[in-house]
DNA sequence: GCTTGACCTTCCAACGATGGGAAGGCGCAG
DNA sequence: CTGCGCCTTCCCATCGTTGGAAGGTCAAGC
């Protein structure tokens, strides 16, 4: 199978499968005469772990230390739902932050009119020279970064 | 003031302060003879609202959208109130994705020993060759990326 | 006046996961 | 042989943010 099929078959785009390839988080495919690199039943396995894990949220880190455990056979499956564990709760914890972000916006619209009068409580709050009380305190923003926004 | 001045009155980092001047989200401070900028109350009050709206997980581009309308006194406040709403409700989708994620691994985790046996379904799950029906089907994958992750 | 240290400046690179595209090679059907 | 679709590598962009290097400025202490 050529990278194309495997793309398909797997649902992760081609470029990807090269990345993760480049990044070691899967083994090097071995290479056809022409440069092609020729995946097996055992790659499309690998590939299908990987996109799961992926639409469950985990960072390549994770999965690659997944996927170690997975090919480990003499692992202890604690291991395996510590990591799912900690992950449940760091989906949890960032639920609670969209949650208090989205308790507040709800707070400050259900002030504002919305009409075509301009004095909007939304902006004049965001605004203030004053400490707000109902805005979450993000107390640790140091790990509250950009890839965590909502778009 | 200084640089490191509004960056510890705002919570915003120097080195932030800097790229949001130079990608336009605010204007040009002015500079001191040595080259240094110089800030006044008024960029200290754009910059917290700046800082606050960050908390509320708006992206820089809604940030500024919501600055613009901040400055014109002539906006409709429904303006602002769609602005938020629509914040609301990105939230809202990304809170069921992150729960969807959750209840699947608690799922799997549910029927995990989690001892110093090796065999695990949460493994066997996710690299099984069969598609799992409780595996959430993020059909726009396209639209789930990198910066979706939890971590 | 000179040194020291804390600040400031610009520039360049990295992160993580992904997409886009260029320039060129390969495979197969007509 | 030509054409098309696939493959290859390489570089660039995204988003918000941090880090560091190399150098200039300022104020305090000697």
């Amino acid at each position: 199978m050529n990278i194309g099929d495997i793309a398909k078959a797997t649902g992760i785009s081609a470029k990807m499968i090269r990345y993760y390839e480049e990044t070691g988080l899967i083994r090097p495919a071995t290479r056809a005469l022409s440069g092609y690199r020729v995946y097996s039943d055992n790659d499309l396995q690998t590939l299908r772990f990987v996109r799961r894990a992926r639409d469950l949220g985990f960072t390549v880190k994770q999965i690659d230390d997944l996927l170690t455990l997975w090919r480990d056979r003499t692992r202890a499956s604690a291991s395996v739902k510590e990591i799912a564990l900690g992950h449940v709760a760091a989906l949890a914890k960032k639920m609670q932050e969209l949650k208090e972000m989205s308790d507040t916006l709800l707070h400050l619209a259900s002030h504002c009119h919305g009409d075509t009068r301009p004095d909007c409580p939304i902006l004049t709050t965001l605004g203030s020279t004053e400490a707000v009380a109902a805005l979450p305190r993000t107390r640790n923003r140091s790990k509250t970064r950009a890839f965590d926004r909502v778009r």
